[in-house]
RNA sequence: GGUGGGGUUCCCGAGUGGUCAAAGGGAUCAGACUGUAAAUCUGACGGCUCAGCCUUCGGAGGUUCAAAUCCUCCCCCCACCA
């Protein structure tokens, strides 16, 4: 099976470019495809999920993936810049997010030996002059042309309209996918929905300009099934980092999913197997929380390893309840069966250390929620208890000038809960 | 460069001298119902030493007992014209 195919049966693809050439490509060569990557911050995010899942297919099935991150672009940045994309960087902090990057796309990608690569266009952007720029390259493209791509279409009708920056990034992106064909044989560009004019571009521009046929995939925007763009939690962004988003959240980000997306996520998301995950399709109500809990275990093991994959797993059942899942259900999957998980210690629940005899009736159970990141503030830890949704071990908080007392602790800890998700533990010196 | 229209709390957006911490919607949060789901209903949604006080309506001054609302200057955005 080519792995367009597996992309398209897993639910990766918006549209291709050239159907029929590109499956006798794939099954003839031993085909380089690039994705770009926005060197904007130093963590990748769940939206750029899809795009490294897809990279990792193709290495899967024998290609080589290529990370390509826009150092060049970020040097320009935008001054319409509303987006938060776009900002101007420094090549210090492009060099440092692009190792971020990198640190991550290993966890999904194997660079050794050359099996795949990660470059910066910066590289070749920084050195380009004006007038053989435009000579050699903007002569191949139209403005009028140029101006019917959706993505400049919407622009040009809205107030905020586009800048002349903006308007070349085509150029820049058309000119990246040439080079990435001459340097490393690199003839397949993919991307987001939004990218399909900058790839046709490209593709043009090599075959104007080397006579050679290129190909372009891109992928769905992928939303919840309440159509909100996926990726963001009451914690904001949903970062591969674990340093910026535990692996416990990132766990609990998986299968707090929507019902109708657990097949869609599962097949994007996940190695597992599609036979297998047709079989949730006939899940429902509760039992759907089996197939949820294997997406989120798999999702993290992918992400952050097992090892983490399996502690989120354990804290998440000594919150939440276990939940018995059975041999048969996505038999890939190498979540823990059976009860064997269910002796709980709840180690990766978000945690912080305070001295006891700063807290014990000393401090309100208000402080307590701002201090430890639950609350955003006194108001709203007050708001939070009155309205009934502050719990300390397991009790709710009835008063708001109620004080932390020795009832409070359990040996040693103190379980706080804002709300019926968010845990976080006191452990007292 | 000229003319006109704008900049309001996370977002959209009402508000033209006191009754404005500022309508309405969205997002968000909590409660109920549940399955750590969705939908629905209820409530909250600047901060604090919380029935009171303090700080917000692009920025800096000013008028007034009182300003998001009036005046002056400045910054930024948009449209049309050049």
């Amino acid at each position: 099976m080519s792995v367009l195919t597996v992309l398209k049966e897993r639910g990766f693809v918006d549209a291709v470019t050239h159907t029929q050439e590109l499956e006798d490509y794939l099954a003839t060569n031993k085909a380089t495809c690039y994705i770009g990557f926005d060197p904007t911050a130093s963590s990748l995010h769940v939206g750029s999920l899809v795009c490294i899942m897809a990279l990792a297919h193709m290495q899967r099935n024998g290609h080589r993936p290529v990370g390509l991150v826009g150092g060049g672009t970020g040097l320009i940045g935008d001054p319409s810049g509303k987006t938060e994309l776009r900002q101007v960087l420094t090549q210090e902090t492009i060099n440092e997010n692009k190792a971020g990057i990198r640190k991550q796309l290993e966890r999904f990608i194997d660079f050794s030996e050359g099996k795949a690569l990660l470059l910066d266009n910066a590289k070749w952007l920084t050195k380009l002059e004006y007038i053989p720029f435009l000579r050699d390259i903007g002569r191949h493209f139209s403005v009028n042309r140029m101006i019917k791509a959706e993505s400049y279409k919407s622009r040009m009708d809205s107030e905020d309209g586009l800048t002349f920056i903006e308007f070349n990034y085509m150029l820049l992106q058309a000119y990246d996918f040439m080079v990435l064909s001459k340097d490393h044989d690199c003839l397949i560009q993919m991307g987001g929905s939004d990218q399909w004019g900058n790839i046709v571009a490209g593709i043009d521009l090599i075959r104007r300009t080397t006579g050679r046929q290129a190909f372009g995939i891109t992928f769905p925007l992928i939303t919840t099934a309440s159509g909100i763009k996926m990726g963001k939690t009451h914690k904001g962004a949903v970062w591969l980092d674990p340093e910026r988003f535990s692996p416990y959240d990132y766990y609990q980000f998986w299968v707090n999913c929507d019902d109708a997306d657990v097949v869609r996520f599962l097949k994007l998301f996940t190695f597992l197997d599609l036979s297998e995950i047709k079989t949730v399709e006939a899940l429902e109500g509760a039992d759907l929380n089996k197939a949820k809990a294997i997406l989120a275990y798999e999702a993290t093991r992918i992400a952050h390893g097992a090892e983490e994959a399996q502690k989120a797993l354990t804290a998440s059942v000594a919150m939440f309840g276990s939940l018995e899942i059975p041999q048969s259900l996505l038999s890939g999957s190498s979540i823990p069966r059976g009860g064997q998980h269910t002796a709980a210690n709840a180690e990766s629940v978000p945690s912080s250390e305070m001295s006891a005899e700063q807290v014990i009736d000393k401090m309100p159970v208000i402080d307590l929620f701002v201090e430890t990141g639950l609350c955003r503030s006194k108001s709203d830890a007050r708001r939070l208890i009155q309205q009934g949704g502050g719990y300390i071990n397991g009790n709710r908080v009835e008063s708001i000038d109620q004080m932390v007392g020795k009832d409070s602790l359990d040996g040693a800890e103190i379980l706080i809960r804002a709300g019926k998700k968010k845990y976080h533990k006191i452990i007292l010196k």
